[in-house]
DNA sequence: CCCTTATGAGCTATATATCGATCACTTTGT
DNA sequence: ACAAAGTGATCGATATATAGCTCATAAGGG
């Protein structure tokens, strides 16, 4: 990351990952596993899980799955099953569809 | 990230990150969208677009689900939905539950 | 068929996410 | 009420993810 970026996030993504966190400390708990008992398991630091279930927009998306995983979560269910469901639904479509997407290189001639 | 960690991460997260890297290209191709058009709105690089779609599990998961939501893909419907139910479901256990978890400090006497 | 444009891959510099430790505070079980 | 344990927060050091190029290849439109 040069240049100092700070990036926006939409409302959607910064909701999405709150909520994701937030179900994640509830099913720790739920489950009596202790903050560094998960972390451990999930090899990452404490500290991290902290910030995990805050919803910290930047964390590694693979340590977020990860712990959601360990704690039950299932994003098959939940996530995959749904996008799974919606990739067939497209799959066929998509066959069709060109690999690489090309812009218009100029305004359509359709004047004459 | 001291000390080098090489983190392993269960079939289940690297599954799941794929699979929604995957749908983010198709949806990506489906609506007609350049990889540098999305990253530029995203403000993302195209190369984390790259490894994004690819499912990358280091990416920042507000890269992913902003990139997500750019491309249509709706995480409230896919996953927060099913979240928010599931927080429904267990939001009147979690008000009884203690908010810090504690482990046994002894095995349980239960040999008397 | 050519020419334009998108994509894929690799490189370097740099901002930064992560770890590990520490401390104060809260909570729980006894 | 006390002690043990979990949590939340902060800090410094460091590995690393990212931006921003460049080049080569592939692909699509005219």
């Amino acid at each position: 990351m040069p240049k100092s970026i700070t990036r926006t996030y939409s409302r959607y993504s910064r909701d999405a990952t709150a909520l994701l966190g937030g179900l994640i400390r509830e099913a720790r708990i739920e489950r009596k596993l202790t903050a560094q008992e998960v972390a451990d398991r999930a090899g990452i630091s404490r500290g991290l899980l902290q910030r995990i279930e805050k919803g910290d927009l930047k964390c590694e998306i693979g340590a977020v799955f990860e712990v959601a995983t360990i704690v039950g979560i299932k994003l098959f269910d939940a996530e995959v099953t749904t996008l799974s469901r919606h990739l067939h639904q497209t799959r066929d479509k998509l066959a069709l569809l060109p690999k690489s997407v090309r812009k218009k290189s100029r305004p359509v001639r359709d004047d004459f």
